[in-house]
RNA sequence: GCGGGUGUAGCUCAAUGGUAGAGCGCUAGUCUUCCAAACUAGUUACGAGGGUUCGAUUCCCUUCACCCGCUCCA
């Protein structure tokens, strides 16, 4: 995955990102924080782009969202309601031997897939089912030898003459050590069965596990002066439950109609175990969250007779009253795409990882992420969740406040269907769900009655116009994408001079519209008063529109390399000709390219129109 | 949190148990008519703390940060 010369790549990047002023250390003169980065001049104008192109595209240029700037710190009830309080604080444990890192919730799970494992497992069933036991030294070695490879660490293994000595001499007095299967896999697996918690051995070498520790992923803190147990609160783990618990508000002073979006830029903090990547994984970083409301299936094939599915592509255009979620989430998938073109990343610059069903989070319908390739490996950017109802129905109980929505037309509707229609939207959600209960490990009958009972008093309030929407959630990382942009924009060119002395240069090639100077603004030469006052000018001409550099330091090849180095898309020079050497020439200017230095002769007056639909 | 590596000007790299040096960069000036020109001057460092020592950048300990691996998923 990342290897030395991805690693080198990713050193030079960090380290212009630091000379150029892009990303530096955070609190670097007291030695800096592990996971926290800054943003110096050009990193602040490059991400300023990107939130607001970002913003652009989700608020403005559409009528279906609106935006939301909610609080970090937010009742700390939101994060029990959210599940965020229990999954984000998992017990881990180390193993001893190889050092590897276990979730402890996991580990018995990953044991049991070990090949190794299944191996002692058939010698327990072999050996012990019938007391007494009849086991000798050299059966254990036998046992030893053919686990030896795949479990190196297991105590059997690392130890084998004083277990297996152990374990012969239990199993001629007490046999507890043959008592049960897993109190022998135990056994098997430490020196010392006797020292106080339920071993286990690491699933990757059978090694011993520590004690399993508790890592809490979210930043606590007190509201209020005194630290008490009554004022706890978090740093939002992520920005979307600040969504979820002001929909009600949003919906009913936004004159928004369902479906609908709600957008919001903000920093979120997560206590990483291992911050890497440089800014890939950091501790305190910057979000965009949409959560785009939608009306539940059932509402959707009552209101439009039928419910539009992702097979015939309809996702590709523009939404359309039949949408069910599937078509809309392949929407936003795809609208988030055509976003990250916008900004000068390409398609095949992506991987849409679909999430198999077994691996979706218990909120999720179906999840997409969007991995980008950057050097150190392909990684997620977004992911795009389809979470059904889950949150505004867990803030609803938790909340004992209503997330419903009362939609007049649903209602409407609902009393001119037919009975054979409404049946077959009743039949339809009762599958859904009672599909839903037996993955989740109910019984059949029991997920049966539970169905239907749901599903009655679902379609009763349905019939009342009354539903809690279902939400699609396009969610990217502000920070990984700053980042993806700049692994992209980087590129070195080599140039040999006629001493035939090569030396090599950088060029970040943005996409002007995230660039963070969209124009560098150069006199030719610096001690022609006539050259500076020009080029002061075409600054003040150009400044109120887009960022730009004023420079007249050194040689003009020199300013030029400095502005590929910091990204600028446009160089403009004022040299004689601008001054009317040659009258038909009279002010124009140089325009500078800097992809591929390519020149051209522009009239100042042009310069606005030629740049400005470049860079918006 | 565990293991391995790294730490000397902004960058790349020297040297040394006794005052730290170069190239590039950067700043200013002279000059310069389009891709890091030249000249002059200036600029800046032993990651932090402690110990051994008459004296530590160098030896020892601790700590911090970064990189690689385990974990994570915006």
């Amino acid at each position: 995955m990342s290897d030395s010369k991805s690693t080198e790549l990713m050193e030079k990047i960090v380290s212009l990102c630091k000379r150029r002023g892009f990303i530096y250390p955070s609190s670097e003169i007291y030695g800096g924080i592990n996971g926290f980065w800054d943003y110096g001049p050009l990193g602040a104008e490059l991400k300023r782009n990107v939130k607001d192109l970002w913003w652009r595209s989700m608020v403005h240029y559409r009528d279906d969202v609106v935006g939301l700037e909610a609080t970090i710190i937010m009742h700390p009830m939101i994060w029990k309601a959210s599940g965020h309080l229990d999954t984000f604080s998992d017990p881990m444990s180390t193993c001893r031997q190889c050092k590897k890192l276990v979730r402890s919730d996991q580990a018995l799970e990953m044991v049991e897939d070990a090949e190794w494992f299944q191996r002692l497992q058939q010698f327990y069933t072999a050996t012990a089912q019938s007391l007494p036991i009849a086991v000798t030294v050299e059966a254990l070695e036998k046992l030893e030898q053919s686990v030896r490879k795949k479990a190196p660490n297991l105590a059997l293994v690392r130890a084998r003459e004083a277990v297996s000595a152990r374990l012969v001499e239990s199993a001629s007095s007490d046999g507890a050590e043959w008592s049960n299967e897993t109190q022998f896999l135990r056994s098997v697996s430490t020196e010392n069965p006797g020292n106080g918690y339920a071993h286990f051995p690491c699933p990757h070498c059978g090694g011993e596990l520590t004690e399993p520790r508790p890592f809490n992923l979210m930043f606590k803190s007190h509201y209020g002066p005194v630290e008490s147990e009554d004022n706890v609160c978090y740093l939002r783990p992520e920005t979307a439950q600040a969504i979820f618990v002001q929909f009600k508000n949003v919906f009913e002073t936004s004159r928004q109609k369902m479906p609908f979006g709600i957008a919001q830029v903000g920093k979120a903090f997560r206590n990483e175990v291992t911050p890497r990547n440089f800014t890939f994984r950091s501790r305190e970083f910057e979000q965009m969250e949409l959560e785009f409301f939608i009306k539940p299936d059932e509402a959707v094939a009552a209101l439009a007779g039928k419910l539009a599915t992702a097979a015939d592509g309809a996702w590709q255009g523009v939404p359309q009253a039949d949408w069910g979620w599937e078509v809309w989430h392949k929407y936003w998938v795809e609208q988030r795409v055509r976003f990250y073109e916008n900004i000068g990343l390409a398609r095949e610059d992506f991987v849409e990882y679909w999430q198999k069903p077994d691996e979706l989070a218990h909120y999720a319908r179906a999840t997409v992420d969007i991995l980008f390739r950057f050097p150190f490996g392909v990684q997620e950017l977004e992911g795009i969740a389809a979470r059904g109802d889950f949150d505004l129905t867990q803030h609803q109980k938790f909340s004992g406040k209503s997330t419903e929505v009362f939609d007049e037309e649903l209602r409407a509707a609902w009393t001119k269907l037919d009975d054979a229609t409404r049946q077959s939207i009743k039949a339809r959600y009762e599958s859904t769900v009672r599909e839903s209960l037996v993955k989740r490990g109910f019984l059949e009958s029991d997920a049966a009655i539970q169905a239907t009972e749901f599903s009655t008093a679902y379609i009763e309030k349905l019939a009342k116009g009354y539903y809690v929407p279902h939400v699609i959630e396009p969610s990217a990382g502000v920070d990984r994408l700053i980042l993806a942009l700049l692994c992209k924009a980087y590129h070195e060119v080599v140039s040999t001079d006629e001493k035939g002395k090569s030396e090599t240069r950088v060029v970040l090639k943005f996409h002007p519209r995230v660039a963070p100077i969209k124009v560098g603004v150069f006199p030719l030469l610096k001690n022609k008063p006539e050259l500076v006052a020009k080029a002061h000018a075409v600054r003040d001409l150009l400044r109120p529109h887009m960022t730009v550099f004023y420079d007249e330091s050194g040689a003009i090849g020199r300013r030029y390399a400095r502005q590929d180095e910091a990204g600028t898309p446009f160089g403009v020079t004022i040299d004689f000709e601008t001054l009317g050497e040659k009258p038909e020439l009279l002010d124009t200017v140089t325009l500078r390219h800097r992809d591929d230095g390519r020149q051209e002769r522009v009239a100042i007056a042009d310069l606005l129109p030629r740049l400005l639909p470049l860079i918006r």
